[in-house]
DNA sequence: TTGAAAGCGCTAACAC
DNA sequence: GTGTTAGCGCTTTCAA
């Protein structure tokens, strides 16, 4: 090891700068030349320094990506978004510095001591207080989720209100009339995390449109939580008979309720998950639901923020169209 | 931005070195010049650049965390591994670079181009293919496992060994004489990760030597998986009434499988969880359970990692005792 | 098609 | 207690 791009030179007969080019492949460079320069590569074990490769080039082929790591929360999608977001990041030749979201000085941290090239950040609330921080920096970002207001950053997240929207929109295909939306936390709801409040929009927008009735209540993430929100919704909506759940980990609990208090699905109560897929074929019935693409957004993500780095094209805010896949948890409804 | 140590200097009246002793301590500074040099730092905001500093120190201030990012094992035990790797690097002043497990190269890459300081790799199998590679590499390296032969590395875990003849001595001294192992995957057992195979030793062993009737079974992390193992486990030993699941996922459905044939928990079965605590505080009944200290075990990981870097300590390996607390779930056996 | 050499921004001797 | 300066290993003009 401690092999230098200059023991690489001296090894193949040429200059420093020529094995610097086989390398970037920034010039033309004759085969025979570049062969012998690749093999002392090989031969020497040779791997470039980051740290100088960093300085004089001004590039770090480092993504910051700062995810929150509560375990409160869907711990399944957040892996989603990361492995997207790694896996992306490698395709373009960088590798991931790891930012949890508690430690908005990270930001700064590791922007200004120009650890990153480009930052991606998750879990984007209304008047999230990185926004600003965000905003001052010299590297691009590219934000999961949508901030109010979004100056000058590019964003990506799922079109949650479309998602909303099409999920009434099934269950009143299906001759449903009485509907419900069991929803995020509502310390998430609180926190304004605009996924569930652009979810939530959405799905009361159709339901009063398509002239359903329609209730939502708030759920937590536990046993308990979605016990009560179901028992909510049976009090307000007695005979509810579409209910939609944006609620990964509340969700078996929810279906497992409705039967309980005896309504079963799909026969009494039509469900419609808002989920990664394999969450809602991995549930005992599988779930009619509209995709979280978590993985595909932490992708786009990256693409996105490898798009500004270098060149200074402008930033774009990109909703991805939600799909819904039927599967077994919705029926017509009884007339 | 781009403000450098020499503007810095230039802004303080001193020298450059003067910046950089302030800025690391490394040698007295007199307070008047410290305050001076202080003060300019804040007002230009600068921040020394990470690439520059990496190449003239030769000290990243990153760690490499290598972790497995499937979403299909105990994703939350993952993420508080993770979490305690983080939180403590950041408290050593080092930041995270994260490597996913399929990609042994990056081991190679992010070792040997100088891109972080100490590696840390979770999930360890027994004959894991990764570590003849970290063996070979400038900085240390900690393992979270065991591997059949660390040769010169690191390693933490829980003593899963020692954990399951805690379970098994606990059921035990409640009186239960027929007891059984509802453990991890098969695809797990035949990958050899190492620590369902020490729990399963440490289980069979005591449950042996207190001579109790005993069973293992395997269970898939699913639904259909833990009623499946439930059911296996009643055919082998139909009276069975104690029993230790080490399986995260699958846990609340074993719970709900055995009230299901009839066997409601703790009143005719006894179970013992093996996992983090706050999932076995977070199902329905409160499980008695052998703590798996997930986020202690990330941090004492950076810990070892750290204490090796610079100095060249001898690699040590350390198993945590665990520790075993009763809740609801476990009662004296019915005579 | 290739080489020489000037930095990139910082640390750490080596002076004083 | 402070300053000068030679690198650290690489990229990239500028020349040939």
């Amino acid at each position: 090891m401690a092999t230098t791009i200059d023991d690489v030179a001296r090894a193949a007969g040429v200059s420093t700068s020529t094995v610097s080019y086989v390398l970037s492949g920034k010039r033309p460079i004759s085969a025979p030349t570049r062969q012998r320069v690749e093999r002392a590569i090989r031969d020497l074990g040779y791997r470039p320094h980051a740290g100088a490769r960093a300085l004089a080039s001004a590039r770090t082929h480092v993504l910051g990506l700062m995810a929150p790591l509560r375990v409160d929360v869907n711990v399944n999608v957040i892996m989603q978004f990361v492995t997207g977001v790694v896996t992306a990041a490698r395709s373009y030749d960088h590798d991931v510095l790891l930012l949890t979201a508690d430690e908005t000085a990270g930001l700064e941290r590791v922007a200004s001591g120009s650890m990153v090239d480009a930052l991606v950040m998750m879990d984007v609330e209304a008047d999230d207080p990185r926004v600003p921080v965000l905003v001052g920096l010299r590297q691009p970002a590219v934000l999961i989720g949508l901030p109010r207001d979004p100056e000058g950053l590019s964003c990506v997240d799922l079109d949650f209100e479309a998602a909303g929207r099409l999920a009434v929109r099934h269950l009143a295909r299906l001759g449903h009339r009485r509907v419900a939306l069991v929803g995020s936390p509502r310390a998430v709801l609180e926190r304004h995390t605009s996924y569930a409040e652009r979810m939530m929009r959405g799905f009361t927008a159709e339901a009063a449109e398509a002239g359903l009735a329609a209730v939502v209540e708030p759920c937590e993430s536990s046993m308990a939580g979605a016990v009560g929100a179901v028992d909510r919704v049976l009090e307000r909506l007695p005979d509810v008979t579409g209910v939609v759940v944006h609620n990964e980990v509340a969700l078996p609990w929810v279906v497992a309720t409705f039967a309980d208090r005896g309504r079963h699905v799909p026969e009494d109560v039509s469900v419609v998950a808002v989920c990664p897929p394999d969450v809602a074929v991995g549930q005992p019935l599988p779930l009619t639901g509209v995709d979280i693409p978590a993985h595909a957004i932490g992708r786009v993500a990256v693409e996105m923020a490898m798009a500004r780095v270098g060149h200074d094209e402008p930033a774009e805010t990109r909703l991805l169209a939600p799909v819904l896949v039927e599967r077994a948890s919705t029926r017509p409804a009884l007339r």
